[in-house]
DNA sequence: TTGACAACAGACCAGCTGGTCGGTATCTTG
DNA sequence: CAAGATACCGACCAGCTGGTCTGTTGTCAA
């Protein structure tokens, strides 16, 4: 029986952790196997007999890291959220790069989108598949809200749910490329202030600069 | 004296325009020289007689084509711009993909943006350079926008510029790995959504879904 | 006409890529 | 204990990478 936290099994979360560290990184064309090797500190013999190639490797490290860690951070915590918008405020506030490199290297989901989605369905579909789930959290959680009457009633929830998300993706982006926590702050504050009008109160939106 | 349209610069605009597509469809890391080299139908020898290696060719190709792409599809439309929340508007729908194919590859700019700004310098002031512009171009017209009273007055030209243009990347990059023009349609409807809550008249926003 | 240089052509190269495979140690199970 | 499977080792490999270099051809000024 499997030990759960059996050598195999410890050898095989360090491979994954140094993948993700590696496409993380360098992306996933740019990620080197022999790179990974060395730096976990195994051999490729481990790694092929825990991964049949770099793709499913790829594929593995968004299944087994990436999905559960946006699963709990950003999905669960909204899950009977009824004030959406403090919520989300909230969890932008928690989700501050905690150091210059996290900012510079950027979110490694939407990473991973970017590069991979037009050359490989399979990176493709895992990908999307968080998106869309992600997008369903907001999305329920903004029609809770407006029941709620946290949130106004005329807007689209689906369609704030996408839009919301995709600017937070392009924020993250911005500040990357840009590598300045300064931007970042000022692309914020442009979310920050879009999310406040979708309260009902339309009183003049509190400032965030 | 250089003809301008002599056999020389013919020849470096093709490797250029090659390039271009290549890094486009595969970015810059998975883009291939031999690839470039066979598809522009030239040689090795005329890439590195034009061009010192992969980094410098890839900087031309952001200095000579994705810049003044750039410059002149979203730039110099709004120089003067006294209305910018309806000319923003009209620039989008402009700019629609034309194809699926192009909806798949996503902005040019933006993936080299992600893809290489973490890893070269010299690529992340060049593409920083061109958001720099982009944004202060933005920033102006919504100043003039607020002056002629087209815009709220209460808004941060540079803060509003910043996430429009963050909102624009990040939205494009969600339809791109969704591979979905409905999607397209519905981030942008939040986008369009926003951009009309900057009118002065906070009228109950017009339908856009 | 001649010399110099730009504009190629393409064979060649070292280094790295992802991936394979025969072997061995360790662990499990009958 | 025996036998079989699992976990791992690491030398090896074909193919591709970006890049170099020698050689040829075309252009153009003196």
């Amino acid at each position: 029986m499997p030990t759960g936290s059996s050598n195999a099994e410890k050898t095989r979360r360090r491979i994954l952790d140094t993948a993700f560290d590696e496409f993380h990184r360098n992306g996933f064309q740019g990620g080197s196997i022999n790179r990974i090797v060395a730096d976990a500190e195994i051999t490729k013999g481990a790694l092929f007999h825990h991964f049949k190639g770099k793709n499913e490797l790829g594929y593995q490290v968004i299944d087994e890291l990436i999905r559960p860690h946006v699963e709990k951070c950003w999905i669960e915590p909204l899950a009977e959220s009824i004030d959406p918008v403090e919520d989300i405020k909230r969890l932008l506030q928690d989700h501050r790069p905690e150091s210059r490199d996290e900012l510079c290297r950027g979110c490694p989901l939407n990473n991973l989108a970017q590069e991979m989605s037009p050359l490989d369905e399979g990176f493709r579909k895992r990908i999307n598949g968080i998106y869309d789930d992600w997008r369903k959290a907001f999305a329920q959680a903004l029609k809770r809200g407006i029941k709620s009457g946290k949130v106004r009633a005329d807007i689209d929830p689906a369609q704030t749910a996408t839009f919301i998300i995709a600017a937070m993706a392009g924020i993250i982006g911005t500040a990357k490329s840009a590598q300045s926590v300064e931007l970042l702050q000022t692309a914020a504050g442009g979310l920050y202030q879009y999310l406040d009008s979708l309260s009902p109160t339309s009183a003049p939106s509190p400032q965030h600069n």
